[in-house]
DNA sequence: TAGCTCGTTGGACAA
DNA sequence: TTTGTCCAACGAGCT
């Protein structure tokens, strides 16, 4: 019996429920992947995170190789490409693992009933710690704060055993085509990607040593350090998690575990476990709110008097030439490494909603298209939430000052000048104090207009 | 059921 | 220089 293992974004042999049940079932396994480039509003991939889909790609078809198979590239819509490759191969069961945005959804739930006609098809949960239906309040809605469904996740119990790693994946006895890795045209023609990979490893293997070297390191101080952008202080995994490299259980799973030989990290290390559980969270809330991919959740926000003619600061903001330093730097470190550290994110997306009064949707695009870890539900949910029109929102009055901010976490200004080496740079484009107050005028005018 | 406290990430201002 | 208070208002979850 043979089976298609199709590969989206659980791009890893260990833990992978779909390719464990399939590797126990079947006597041939066809691992696929699809690149799919019809342009769409919601799933179109930046250009980083088409480079690192690249390098993730050839690191599992490298792993596939160890254990006796190969990744097959395919390159165009997936039921056609599905249907044909069952009727070329007799495969007579096809297994994924669910993507959880809702455009995949929809798409995944026409997939399964139409190879339904003429195989078996069987999906699972690998990349989140539950599914999004399971964690209901006692009335049956969804939660809207993060900390009592957090509470209520950690209840119901969030650790399980990771699927072990299939020892063999044996392969067709017919060799199945495969297009090539440089068809799918991930990389740039004008190879930009070369200094900004040099922050990477990329795949699997990688993705698990960051991780088993994030937890000694950084573990136990991770509370308090993983404010300061010039310490190495915070995870790096989200790229990997992105791309299912690793997956949420298993750095659950590898953190206990540690806890149980380091209990002193426990404060440290429960706060590492949140993080994940926001990833997861942002998940949950896209799932139970489809329309807030580029909607505000919150009604009012939806006629907000943002400022007009704003095309100019915009391409200030993105070149990283604002004249505030920190929020320079980190424009700066997200276009030459494709991420950006967590609270220099808060900080020019605050800047950007607030000071500037230009429409998150306009941030949220620019991360989209520049960063290595862009994923649809943590981005947006992080965009809504400091533009304050989110589920669990920043208070309107909540504008992060930039000149305070570096004085609090870069004191000795060492992240600014990594990346703005030429301080002190250009004069800034607004005045802090007066388009603060400018924008808590406008937030004024919408509230009590309604809300959700 | 009513009443209460609390809510990832802050800043300005007064004392 | 540091510390306390206020900047809204609503849903979650407890008593």
């Amino acid at each position: 019996m043979t089976a298609i293992v199709w590969f989206r974004q659980d791009l890893r042999l260990s833990d992978n429920a779909a390719l464990y049940h399939a590797c126990r079932a079947a006597g041939q396994v066809i691992p696929l992947f699809i690149h799919d480039p019809t342009p769409t509003t919601v799933s179109q991939l930046g250009a980083a995170s088409s480079v690192w889909l690249h390098h993730s790609l050839q690191a599992l078809d490298t792993d596939l190789q160890a254990v006796g198979n190969r990744l097959v590239l395919r390159q165009g819509e997936a039921l056609p490409i599905l249907q044909a490759l069952i009727a070329a191969t007799g495969a007579t069961r096809v297994y994924w693992n669910r993507v959880y945005d809702p455009a995949s959804l929809s798409r995944d739930t026409q997939i399964k009933a139409a190879l339904r006609q003429v195989c078996e098809v069987h999906s699972f949960n690998a990349s989140l710690l539950k599914e999004p239906w399971e964690v209901l309040k006692s009335d049956g809605t969804p939660y809207k704060v993060f900390t009592p469904y957090w509470k209520a996740m950690l209840k119901s119990g969030i650790q399980r055993l990771p699927l072990p790693s299939p020892p063999h994946i044996p392969a067709p006895t017919v060799p199945v085509a495969s297009e090539s890795l440089e068809s799918f045209g991930l990389l740039p023609r004008i190879r930009w990607d070369t200094p900004m990979m040099a922050h990477w490893q990329v795949g699997e293997t990688a993705a698990l040593q960051r991780l088993l070297d994030f937890l000694p390191d950084s573990g136990a101080d991770y509370k308090d350090a993983r404010n300061f952008p010039a310490q190495p202080a915070t995870s790096r995994l989200s790229p990997h998690l992105h791309f299912g490299e690793i997956s949420p259980q298993q750095a659950v799973y590898h953190t206990e575990h540690f806890l149980t030989q380091h209990p002193g990290a426990e404060s440290g290390l429960r706060h590492f476990m949140q993080e994940i559980g926001w990833r997861e969270f942002s998940y949950y809330l896209l799932c139970h709110f489809p329309q807030t991919i580029d909607q505000a959740l919150d009604v009012r926000f939806r006629q907000f008097p943002w400022a007009e003619n704003t095309a100019e600061l915009l391409e200030r903001w993105k070149r990283g030439q604002t004249g505030f330093p920190i929020v320079d730097a980190g424009m700066r470190e997200l276009w030459h490494t494709g991420w950006m550290h967590n609270r220099v994110r808060m900080i020019v997306a605050s800047f950007l909603t607030k000071n500037l009064l230009i429409p998150w949707q306009a941030g949220e695009n620019w991360f989209r298209d520049t960063l290595v870890d862009t994923d649809l539900a943590s981005n947006v949910f992080g965009w809504q939430w400091t533009a304050g029109c989110g589920a669990d929102a920043a208070p309107y009055f909540r504008i992060f000052n930039p000149i305070l901010q570096s004085q609090k976490f870069d004191a000795a200004g060492d992240y600014i000048r990594r990346w703005v080496p030429e301080l002190p740079c250009s004069s800034p484009i607004v005045d802090l104090k007066a388009s603060r107050e400018r924008a808590l005028e406008r937030f004024k005018r919408i509230a009590g207009s309604g809300t959700v």
